[in-house]
DNA sequence: CTGAAAGCGCTTACAG
DNA sequence: CTGAAAGCGCTTACAG
């Protein structure tokens, strides 16, 4: 286990307190005390134990954060936010990634526990009986873009709804009448916002609306590719799409160039999410930016806001707006290389 | 800090023994005293504190991944690939990023100190120094894509001389005979095994060698597009470009495209990291695959076998090797739709 | 300015 | 089958 505080006192020719108080800078120590201690400790590599200090002081000095997944540059974002916010406040960011099953989110739970002082939970399928078994109520707790059934848990979620209903009041004013979706997966909860936006602005415009419009799509690209496939032999045909996620109208935007269908002018397309490849396609891909270094950052101020101010005057659940990023594949105008590189510059 | 084991033992009439004895499945424990045991512990969301265990225990049934940074898809798959074999073997992955400074080198070390059984670090600027003062000689370690002077270190590289060299070669058997480079950032470990790996082909091929054709570069997109912006003024110019990885290269292409200088057709071009956005330009780009995720699982494969064997016969240094991606931007003939998905499924 | 002692939450020989 | 006790590495009132 490497070189302990005792060895450290012992060679220094000084009790364990002294060698502690010299390794936090507190209580008065002698000068040349301090100076041989740290000599003795420098010399032996001494360095101290997180996990006995954290024992005897509740205190970890560390954030947990909770991921299902790690597939592509989504989750990457959210860890850059959150650990920016956390190093400011010298806190440290343990991270903890593809957990899926409750199984699995039951152990990492308890892996967590005790090792770090607040947890951000980005866990779809968390449920509150899985939270409250495994972790002490006592624990800091902020759930990101999750949807348990319990209100007494601090939240914060993508406002799907108000994005989706922006871009597809965007294609409203291109013109179009005959707008489709195609839908992410099932029961999933930004699937369900971005569906119900969708609907929402076509009521509000009493635009035309099919139900045979609303394509099965689960997410994938492979699923975005089939929707097209189908969508093209509808009767009416739509004039543009509006897809649920980015990944999504990739396959979709392969498809249509396959049936050599032109995009935007045979055929209007948007996307949600603003992945990074959405700039890169010809035509570039209009979509709904989604802020998620914001969110991450957010959730950890969130979090560490509660550890001091208890949270009394917060709202417990938080919604983080979204905003459209415009450009080739709904209609509108080209821009330079020069204006997308700037935009993208944080 | 929540319910403890003492609460517990209280609670269900019996020593502190005798739960730890249930909650570890270990030693005889009387069926009628487990199930009480059980009942109390659940009564009372008890789950047994990890750093009161791991203490006593000396393991903590977790490993430490520690990164520099966290910016696009590739950090990301090194932990996905880490997380995979990790979890196969029951160890959990804690993941710390954004670490650049030797100072915050140093900290985050001395908290993982204590808190993992081992640790993977991939840090370019990291010395053997930081290393040894800050860690207990006892702790396996692995070095990724590090470069610290020391050879005692176990460590593992991409083969950075190899995947250049294997791509320059593929551009000359093309026919061009001036090739150009974008060199990455100036001291940089990937960006000299890529320089040399460049001229050792041009070297061994006998090709036209210009120091002029060696355009200074640092990895971003912005420095590609200057790079070739210079490149299209040199006499002779030459016809083909090595990017020394993607960034760069998307940068090129769209100075190229400012250009009207149409590619493969005028100048061919490759890059190296195989990122994502590399199959969706127009051209697609022809680029080094560099397996991120069997680099992440390796590592952390070589770590737990250095727990059980002491990593006796194993060799301390391991490259990585890549594979050529090839793609219409060298001059290579297109791949449909579906021969692309199909590849990159896994 | 410094040290002895208790304690953080848990596990593990040892004894019964 | 079960418990008392020591110990993991550290910190922190308390006393001097």
């Amino acid at each position: 286990m490497g070189v302990t505080i005792k060895e450290v006192a012992k060679k220094a020719g000084v009790s364990t307190a002294t060698v502690s108080r010299v390794f936090n800078n507190v209580g008065p120590v002698d000068e040349e005390t301090r100076r041989r201690v740290k000599e003795v400790a420098q010399a032996l590599h001494y360095t101290p134990n997180a996990v006995g200090r954290s024992l005897s002081t509740k205190r970890t000095d560390a954030i947990g954060l909770i991921l299902p997944d790690l597939h592509g540059e989504f989750f990457s974002e959210v860890i850059r936010g959150a650990d920016q916010i956390a190093q400011q406040h010298r806190f440290h960011l343990l991270v903890s990634s593809s957990h899926t099953t409750r199984q699995e989110l039951a152990e990492v739970l308890q892996v967590m526990r005790g090792r770090v002082d607040g947890l951000i939970i980005m866990s779809p399928q968390i449920d509150a009986h899985t939270l409250q078994t495994n972790l002490p109520k006592s624990l800091p707790l902020i759930l990101l873009n999750c949807h348990v059934g319990d209100d007494s848990f601090d939240a914060m979620n993508i406002d799907n709804v108000a994005g989706a209903q922006e871009m597809v009041r965007h294609l409203l004013s291109h013109g179009h009448r005959y707008i489709a979706i195609i839908k992410g997966t099932e029961k999933n909860l930004d699937a369900e916002g971005r569906l119900q936006g969708y609907r929402q602005a076509l009521q509000e415009a009493r635009a035309e609306y099919h139900e045979s419009f609303e394509m099965t799509g689960d997410f994938t690209e492979a699923s975005g590719y089939d929707a097209v496939k189908r969508l093209l032999d509808l009767n009416p045909r739509p004039t543009a799409i509006f897809s649920s996620n980015d990944s999504m109208a990739l396959g979709a935007l392969s498809a249509l160039r396959e049936h050599d269908v032109s995009v935007p002018g045979e055929m209007a397309l948007a996307g949600f999410d603003d992945i990074p490849i959405a700039r890169y396609l010809s035509p570039a891909l209009a979509t709904v930016h989604v802020p998620i270094y914001d969110l991450g950052a957010a959730a950890m101020q969130k979090l560490i806001h509660s550890f001091t101010e208890k949270n009394n005057h917060v709202r417990k659940h938080a919604l983080v707006p979204t905003h459209l990023v415009l450009r080739e594949s709904c209609g509108c105008p080209k821009q330079s290389y020069q204006e997308q590189i700037n935009k993208t510059r944080r």
